[in-house]
DNA sequence: AGTTACTGTTTAAACGATTAAATCTCAAAT
DNA sequence: ATTTGAGATTTAATCGTTTAAACAGTAACT
């Protein structure tokens, strides 16, 4: 068993104190005036005993850990893998390691992934939050710890965040349906109480509002209840009085989901009805019709939520940040008339 | 700025030692015979101040991270991101963390992981394996660092590894397409040393071999390639002397990028070229023809892995594990005649 | 009274690193 | 010869925990 190198090691090795290879080795020399030769000596030495710095010890000793816990809501969801893919490069970038753990949409797990990573000194938290955890972020302000909310955010707090701007996106989505001549234009979203989500729905609601004709068609599936839901919503849609001619799914899993029953009920679309999807998803490319959809810039979130996360962490009487970006939007022919 | 709560704190609040402190919150007031009354006010107290361990400073004392480095080739296949939320399921299961980071199949990024990893003192690493990382895998060895291979493996080196019976599957995979009464059927594959890869390529040569007629029609492309590369060789093979009339995919990244291109040459599964492809992927949904595919056990992977691993931990004089496990293969429309 | 045996609590070293302060050595300046 | 001071190195405290060992107090037994 060889166990691992440490200062002391190194130190014994070449017959000096641990407080002489700690400076050499941190490229203190010149403040600690160090021998110029005995230095070269401690490099050599350490590279040859294979030296690898404890980073737990020297976190302990300076208080910070260099490491960023990221709580996302789903890693399953290619939006949260790609939001989780962008931090990690943009963090490794100042040196910073990333700790990930998804909610799963649940609260409390939310909690226990939020206190081991406390215990592990994380220097900061990305939280994409999750239904009833306004608490849990409270108790993070209280305590003064550094985070970011990114995608959602709870607008009774005053919070660093970085989200897209889901009203102006979902409008311009519905609009451009309504643009093209769709008259009964259906919205299948998540019923829940995120900001994300009611922003969505509020997007659409108000586009159909301002076209002034018709009433909107909104149907809302819980999470939890899975495929069976969204294919019940959409056949109260197909076969409801105001039988859609488009539809608009406010997510990326919605949009899946959907338009796998709306292959097996042998809907065409567009023909039968057209489609918008929010978020983009790898299988989209396999759909017969090309899809139009609202792409988020996640690079951009991603980024800016650790550019804001280690301002904080390295001034915390900084200002809370709020920002607030804008979708493309990518029009195929799954929208057109 | 509300510092953190410390064993110190609360010794000091309550007015006794750190140590009877630190005896009660870890439950040792047997051992250590504290008194009843004492450590009801002690837990009390840590309650009310709100007290969380620094798990830094366990580490360091007892020289165990209770965390699992996780390197993966490319987190952004879904089949990687899928074993990790496993380990990471699994991991937690054992008061595990898990840190993981993506080498993306390169040997430098790997390299840099490990080291960083390292210094934050993993208990011990599970790793799918990049190209030209045989000399990184040895120095884990020779310092006695726990570890698991996953997914793939190398020959020369004894290691703990956890794979899929490449050959058997691709050997059936093939097997089952030349039973169904194809006879040109072709493969792209990797371009690469690594096992797996190599294994699946020689699984499909071995039962064209046995099935003694025509050679085996393989196209091996590059990893950093791109899909340029691999619609040329779709139309080798499509238009080769000997047309192909089925295909066979190595990865899910081959299958996508390889079945959009079939689109694009319309050519139609299974008419015009049958397909059966190796994992499987959400995309394959939206697919107009149901896909045979191979399904490897990616749960089972990730839960052996950890498993092993602790074992490993827990008793590093443990015997070297091989597991192979043998996947599922789907049969689906895509490869009917 | 003196020994033994508990019970309850504190002391102090240790993990691996950092770093201000103390110490030691010489050579130059007085 | 003594002081000064700069250069080179060590000492020792510290971060937050754990834990063996030491210590103190009380009760029971001879």
């Amino acid at each position: 068993m060889n166990k691992k190198v440490s200062l002391k090691d190194i130190a014994k090795a070449v017959g000096v104190s641990t407080a002489l290879v700690s400076y050499v080795l941190n490229n203190k020399e010149k403040e600690a005036r160090v021998g110029k030769e005995i230095a070269e000596v401690i490099r050599k030495k350490a590279m040859e005993m294979n030296y690898q710095p404890n980073q737990l010890a020297k976190s302990l000793k300076s208080g910070k850990s260099f490491t960023i816990g990221l709580i996302l809501a789903d890693i399953s969801n290619p939006f949260f893998a790609n939001i989780a893919r962008t931090i990690e490069d943009e963090a490794k970038k100042y040196n910073y390691t990333v700790i990930f753990g998804s909610s799963d949409e649940n609260a409390e797990k939310s909690r226990d992934l939020i206190e081991v990573l406390i215990e592990r000194q994380v220097d900061g938290f990305i939280i994409a939050p999750t239904e009833r955890t306004e608490s849990q972020i409270e108790s993070l302000k209280k305590a003064n710890i550094p985070f970011v909310l990114i995608d959602r955010y709870f607008p009774k707090i005053q919070t660093n965040y970085v989200i897209t701007d889901n009203f102006g996106a979902a409008y311009r989505a519905t609009k451009h349906l309504i643009d093209a001549g769709f008259e009964r234009i259906g919205m299948i979203a998540y019923k829940n109480g995120l900001i994300h989500m009611k922003e969505r729905v509020r997007g659409y609601k108000q586009a159909v509002k301002d076209a002034a004709y018709g009433k909107a068609l909104l149907k809302e599936v819980t999470y939890e209840m899975g495929e069976g839901e969204i294919q019940d919503k959409i056949d109260e849609l197909i076969n409801g009085k105001q039988k859609i001619d488009a539809l608009f799914f406010a997510t990326n899993t919605l949009s899946i989901h959907g338009l796998k029953y709306l292959n097996r009920k042998k809907l065409r679309v567009p023909d039968d009805v057209a489609v918008v999807c929010f978020d983009e998803c790898d299988a989209f490319d396999f759909f017969y019709c090309p899809l139009t959809y609202v792409k988020q810039p996640l690079v951009e979130v991603g980024q800016q939520a650790v550019n804001i996360l280690l301002k904080k962490i390295n001034n915390p009487e900084k200002e809370e940040e709020q920002v607030s970006l804008a979708s493309d939007f990518v029009i195929k022919k799954s929208s057109a008339k």
